[in-house]
DNA sequence: GAACTCATAGTCAAGC
DNA sequence: GCTTGACTATGAGTTC
């Protein structure tokens, strides 16, 4: 199977595709005993999970909002880093990024 | 907020975390690539993770199978008083159980 | 509440699903039940769960290899153009590819 | 391997249980169409779900409040069924199951 | 790009 | 009670 070109090429893929799954799981593992050791702490692991959740809920929605105002600064002529630009923004926005 | 012992500890374990699912997504992302290559060389890609699964459940199997010999080595130590037990024993040394 | 017609029709799907999850909790009791018969009778549990386990795994990889081995066929077919694809075809007809 | 008395009784457990988790997940399977087809009348499985899991609940919990009822009557010398122990039950809980 | 299927992660309950 | 296994729910992936 692998005394080819193809084959030789194809095992490569699969084992590293593998290899990186392996890395996955045991990422997925140390995860799982940061928790136990918590609760061994006596912390509760589902609120703990909440309040990770929750923060990466606030991470992406930040990361839209800023986001959505380049995309408005950019339709404002990218002015961003230019005084006229920062005082159109401004005056566009309130001083306050798109909440 | 952390200028005390519990919420130092927390916020070490909320980081830990975090750090490990960055980590984790980074090696999702990684494998994404490979699938991806691996479909810019000309294979399929539904296919490919068909075989990657497959191996896995092969792996997998291995091990429970494995891990039921084992369980059947210790039950014909053990079971001597039970009918499966029993007839494993006889069968396996000829007479009676070893008691 | 039931005097119209989405409130019937809500009503006979909730009921449906429930007289089903009966049944479903009724056959789990049962399975429950055989497992006890079978420790009266001096089986272990354990070792029963993982040949049942086993015998499950077997049946479905069995399937997985199948529809794995029908997706290479296809793709016999139909990857001429990818490297394990001609190499593939190559070894099964001992010449280019049927074009 | 079935021609003792021990692997004949053996496959037959093993047997009735694969019977049983058949018929399970075949119940298991028509949930899933009912609520497919729910989904096709334009409800929401979600919600669905949410409304099945708590009636659930409802029900779990009325018969623990029926447990508890029975556990009182019996408490009071299962006078219940009797004008006099109807009267000692009344004057204990007002009037109303314990809610 | 929207729906549907499949895989993984989280929650829950039963068994030891 | 603590750990393992079943079920649920969410998210990624695929297909139309």
């Amino acid at each position: 199977m692998t005394n080819n070109v193809a084959g030789v090429q194809l095992t490569s893929i699969v084992q590293r595709i593998e290899r990186l799954e392996e890395e996955k799981k045991a990422l997925a593992d140390d995860i799982r005993d940061v928790y136990a050791e918590a609760k061994a702490n006596g912390y509760d692991i589902k609120t703990l999970r909440k309040v990770v959740r929750l923060r990466k809920q606030d991470a992406s929605q930040r990361q839209e909002e800023e986001a959505l105002l380049d995309l408005y600064l950019n339709a404002l002529g990218m002015l961003k880093d230019t005084p006229l630009g920062e005082a159109a923004v401004t005056r566009e926005f309130g001083g306050k990024a798109a909440a």
